[in-house]
DNA sequence: ACACCACTTAACCTATTGTTTTTGAACGTA
DNA sequence: TACGTTCAAAAACAATAGGTTAAGTGGTGT
């Protein structure tokens, strides 16, 4: 969660990930689709029904959430099943949950006490 | 349409809010600025220090993470100061909690971040 | 007034993304 | 075998993202 923190420690592992799982979440055609996954396992065609797009987009949208590991496709038959992957998920939500677990108040006051107890030295 | 997230009964603004803001986050300076700020406000120039880039760059990140609501910038006198703004980050954690198939995220990463970072100075 | 400082904007370049249409491979079924 | 279905890959293209340098804006200090 600190690992993008350039002047703290690097380690670039995960905020690459970071990277293509807050990337693959930023269109709302993927996050549509991974809504839609969240009722059931889908084939390729279904996922696809519902939009406008032509089926080779949707299918390069798919790619795009398997590679930022929010879901796996698993092929039987000639059909590619499509389903969730929550743990990718659930690291970046880790990551954002370290900014949203305090209120205001309490942020001021915590940067308060670093200012005066620290000197600011991080 | 299927463009948003009818389970969590978000609107159709709310799908545009969380398109700027993962795209925000998908970028790893921009989540490094996010974690400095964590620490402390900061005025553009001192942001922009520990980057390899020009400043020109990341007055521009900082102008993504203000339209994505993820920071505030007031201007005192000639230095804009940056602020977090994590209620935005928690709109896009709240949907992301709505794939809730890993369990409500309890664990205060905040606090091992202090822990780890301050080395239990708290 | 003048120079400096803290930014922002402009113009531009390059790589990537998002989309389409077309092509083609793999697979079930008749 | 032959045919229709499912899906991926390739080619082509417009739009966007992230970076640069250089110029512009506006507050500070002497």
């Amino acid at each position: 969660m600190v690992d993008d923190c350039p002047h703290l420690g690097q380690s670039k592992g995960m905020s690459h990930k970071l990277d293509s799982i807050f990337a693959a979440l930023s269109d709302p055609t993927r996050r549509a689709i991974l809504t839609m996954l969240l009722e059931d396992d889908m084939a390729v065609t279904d996922v696809a029904d519902p939009f406008e797009m032509s089926l080779a987009a949707v299918s390069k949208h798919l790619t795009i959430l398997m590679k930022a590991g929010l879901i796996a496709q698993e092929k039987r038959g000639r059909v590619k099943w499509c389903k969730l992957e929550p743990d990718a998920m659930k690291n970046a939500s880790v990551w954002m949950q370290g900014f949203g677990q305090f209120e205001p108040v309490n942020l001021d006051a915590f940067e308060r006490f670093l200012e005066t107890e620290l000197g600011g030295q991080l």
